[in-house]
DNA sequence: CTAAAAATTTGGAGTTGTTGCAAAATTTCA
DNA sequence: TGAAATTTTGCAACAACTCCAAATTTTTAG
């Protein structure tokens, strides 16, 4: 019980950093805000900032762990008689229409959209996001599909996937930035989603079926 | 006639300094190699290396102009009753099929491909440039297809055509990476043509048709 | 409860990319 | 040849980031 303790004070700490981190990159943009500034502000030195986050880009998108793998996830829990491509689209007209704030579509969204923005080192970090979300989803159509090892297969249906998923994300975003409000965004992006299914081929839409009946 | 002088001396320096870094890069790796190592080499003050490049990693993608663009003018480019796609897909079996350097099929691309990966600024500079290609492609098939204003569809088939040439690019990158012989990856790159080709819809591979008879 | 052990925080010095400015060197032109 | 425009350079500075050893805090053992 003991060791909970130092534990819990770590997490604070660090939760506290990247609160204080996030507001001034709302208020004043990522590249005016210093890390010193921070580390300052949330009355740590400078050196304690990188002990828990790696570069600065970290303290900006401390809150999007478990993105990188949500493609993969959807994938693995498609429905029997499911295909990939269509486990995602379902998943993510789900979000769309539930307002979700999962995918950027509440009040607000907007400000951490202008950050990004203006920022190139954060355009980066989603680049190199994106790039995770499209290894992980390979690995798990490489498993669903038990596709051979020389197999392109794999990795073009992840990229098809991947398209999918980010021109959602793009388009909401635009939109998001435009000032626009979350519910008519996500009327707009069910839209935009019959559209993209439309693009997709009968081979995308068809490949990873779940097995069952 | 004077004036030429001047222009030339500066190009010439620019090439040299261009030259002599990619050299330093290739040798010993992009982050390994200082700035101020780069400019003494080059027989140049940091500063005159800062005058002609706004940033390191433009000292190695120096070469790669015209690149952006490239995408959009193959589509401007094609034939009668030719679509988007399809020209693109034309010109890169074209590329691919002569083991054109354009397309990274030379002896010694490894080289260049080992200090990319090795480098995340470098990567990310690559990604910067594929957002490049999207949006001029996008504008152009917007000029095009005279497509409407809210007109998803520009946005959605650049996405689309981009993968296509995205996929190729990757593809022989690693390949290349991994040792093999221009030719080798030539021949597989076609067969992965046509995996692609299999894929996009015929939504993506008619639209876009240039008008004629 | 106290002292040693382990982990965290901190200060300080240093490297690198990058910018701004004014002086110096070079090129152009009258 | 000399003035004007331009390029190059040196210098100072800032910010991200790293390394290291000292100081502080927390944990644990006696």
């Amino acid at each position: 019980m003991a060791e909970g303790l130092r534990e819990r004070k770590k997490r604070q700490t660090r939760q506290y950093i990247s609160d204080v981190a996030t507001g001034l990159f709302l208020e004043r943009g990522f590249e005016a805000v210093t890390v010193a500034e921070i580390a300052e502000a949330a009355n740590v030195s400078v050196n304690t900032v990188y002990n828990y986050f790696p570069a600065k880009e970290d303290l900006f998108f401390d809150r999007s762990a478990g993105v990188a793998d949500r493609l993969a996830r959807w994938v693995r829990g498609r429905d029997a008689g499911e295909s990939a491509a269509r486990a995602v689209l379902r998943e993510l007209r789900a979000e769309v229409e539930a307002v979700s704030p999962r995918v950027g579509l509440f009040e607000g969204y907007d400000r951490f959209m202008r950050v990004i923005h203006e920022a190139p080192a954060l355009r980066s970090r989603l680049w190199s996001l994106q790039q995770e979300i499209h290894d992980t989803l390979e690995a798990a159509l490489r498993e669903e599909t038990g596709a051979a090892d020389g197999d392109p297969l794999p990795d073009l249906m992840a990229g098809q996937i991947c398209w999918v998923h980010q021109a959602v994300f793009v388009t909401i975003g635009r939109e998001m930035l435009a000032g626009r409000k979350p519910a008519e965004v996500s009327r707009e992006a069910l839209v935009l989603l019959d559209d993209i299914e439309d693009l997709l081929s009968e081979k995308v839409l068809n490949y990873a079926v779940r097995g069952a009946a």
